[in-house]
DNA sequence: GTGAAAGCGCTAACAG
DNA sequence: CTGTTAGCGCTTTCAC
């Protein structure tokens, strides 16, 4: 079972010394004897020395050089675009990156975040799933004070850094996008689980609606399950059978937009003249679509960079209390054929 | 600079008995006296006890529970596809993930290959850059007998497990399908960098013009930096410029692919009629693209789960000298719009 | 120039 | 039922 690797004891007992000597002339340390110096490293590459990082440094140092990072799952983009983006920024640094994937399930979530800590990470950045279910995994960390950085999503009660997009904006910008073409009868398709970008983009499709003096009709709300196959099927499905039929299509995120997309063309139903679609995105998908489809973009590369440097100022000020600070990353309307009526043209 | 945590120690001198005994109250083992059990756990939980694992653990039991991914990046979704289900498979087993990303730099891939060994990993999943760069890495793992998957890419000169996609009757079944349709003056849009994966798809592209007795042009084949951020313009503009202008563009993968589509129907060519568009694919772009695209759709889930598998075996069975396997993943060929001529309404 | 001792957090093995 | 000892791999401190 045991992988019996090199140790510098072997190396001792190989090169006759002490392990301290050869510590000191593998490090390059001065106050070695120059043959010793050469046989030991002649040994250390003959016989295939690695230093075992994780014990002795971690151990004494009390930091493991090691960050965890906690996301729902990779098959969006925006999060696969974080972590790579986190990954980029923290190993120029000398940090590893110890991935979680929660699968939107919030048990999960919280064993992962306590094997994060069981394994000494010197930091943890985290998209929470929920607001209020995700939240004695966050006390957890915080009671380890180990430094946190919320990306994506938050638990705003927890007095933290957080990196996160202005979904309430952008979705406001969405939907009064969508009113200025006097489309007024936006359904709205997001996710049953109850997480802060969900409340926010709620609330900006919802805000939009109250700047006009309108509110939607229960009906044109859909909550889908999204972890099932095809969500957006049944959400169109439900769209359409709506008493009050509506004419546009608010979609949470790009799967559900691009799903919706199709399902329409799919049906035979003309967008946008049948219907307008516009979605909340981080991806590329949109403009590439049958039909190039409205959308807010997210800085998928800025989030994770600004999350990756925030965690790297808390974990080397360590004893400095620094207040916490909320980035709001900016999106961008962008505005395609999906949702221009009278001007196909773009 | 501490974290100051809480070890069995604190809890011991709290307690007034052993850290022994802590120990054992902790892991809920027999042979504790009740009252001093329940005084134990008290503490345990008031004083936020974490148990520190990578340290005794490791230490002792030889084994980190942590595997290392070593991919070249996120951005491509059959990379994200991979990690997601190694992680998902992986996790189940209570070992958990290092993640590095290579960024198709040589030198940094083999700089995370020696972080993951000296952080003591269990086993390593990676796909590797290149063909001869990629091989000093590869036996610094090998000579630690650390147990090894390539996955996706493969060196064929390391006997070790690998999964792999059949990029070579995949890349045939595609050409050939271009020139079942009489095309047959086919460019070829692929990296620079010399991998496996490039070799064997470009081998697959060039046999289907083999079988009929063709070659193509030296002028078709079209190698672009991918790092740059727009390599297919450059490679539309080289294919327009050809002498003998192709009528047909094989793409190596799904980036170059959407991108060609983009920067071909920007300059107004007609696809397929002036010119068809297959590529090699793990995501569902080519069949949401503004023209439906051909191409072989990879199982990302499957190699990624796969690789997992073959891992866990060599990690559990440390002693048996198992036969290395190989296993291919197959591809679909997906027929769409941009590759068939006579034939609009597919 | 070199080495011995001690300790990081935890647990297996042995004593009491 | 509980405690002591020793050791995992390495480095810091202090002797020689």
């Amino acid at each position: 079972m045991k992988r019996n690797k090199v140790t510098l004891n072997d190396i001792a007992r190989e090169a006759g010394v002490s392990a301290m000597t050869v510590s000191r002339a593998i490090r390059g340390l001065p106050g070695v004897n120059k043959d010793i110096q050469k046989k030991i490293t002649d040994l250390a590459v003959s016989m295939g020395y690695i230093p075992n990082r994780s014990l002795g440094d971690t151990t004494r140092e009390q930091t493991s050089m090691t960050v965890g990072v906690v996301l729902p799952y990779l098959g969006n983009t925006i999060f696969s675009t974080i972590l790579e983006n986190i990954e980029l920024v923290l190993s120029s640094y000398g940090y590893r990156t110890l991935l979680c994937c929660t699968f939107n399930n919030i048990i999960r979530e919280f064993h992962d975040i306590s094997a994060l800590l069981e394994r000494q990470v010197d930091g943890i950045i985290w998209a929470p799933l929920e607001l209020n279910g995700s939240l004695s995994a966050a006390q957890i960390i915080q009671k380890q004070h180990c430094p946190l950085v919320f990306v994506d999503r938050t638990i705003p009660d927890c007095k933290t850094d957080a990196v996160l997009v202005d979904d309430f904006v952008g979705s406001l910008t969405l939907t009064r996008h969508l009113m200025d073409q006097g489309i007024t009868k936006i359904a709205y398709v997001g996710p049953v689980q109850h997480s802060y970008v969900e409340e926010e983009r709620r609330n900006g499709y919802l805000k939009a609606f109250e700047e006009r003096g309108l509110s939607p009709r229960a009906e044109w709300m859909i909550k889908v399950k999204t972890e099932t196959s095809h969500p957006e099927i049944e959400a169109i499905s439900r769209i359409l059978q709506c008493q009050d039929r509506p004419d546009g299509i608010f979609c949470f995120n790009d799967t559900l937009t691009i799903g919706s997309e199709m399902e329409l063309l799919n049906r035979g139903i003309k967008i946008p003249d049948d219907m307008a679609l516009v979605g909340f995105s981080g991806t590329s998908e949109m403009q590439i679509a049958r039909i190039p489809i409205t959308g807010v973009f997210q800085d998928g590369p800025q989030l994770g960079k600004t999350a990756a440097e925030f965690l790297l100022k808390r974990m080397i000020n360590r004893k400095i209390r620094l207040q916490p600070e909320v980035r709001i990353i900016k999106t961008r309307l962008e505005t395609r054929q999906s949702s221009l009526r009278n001007n196909a043209a773009l």
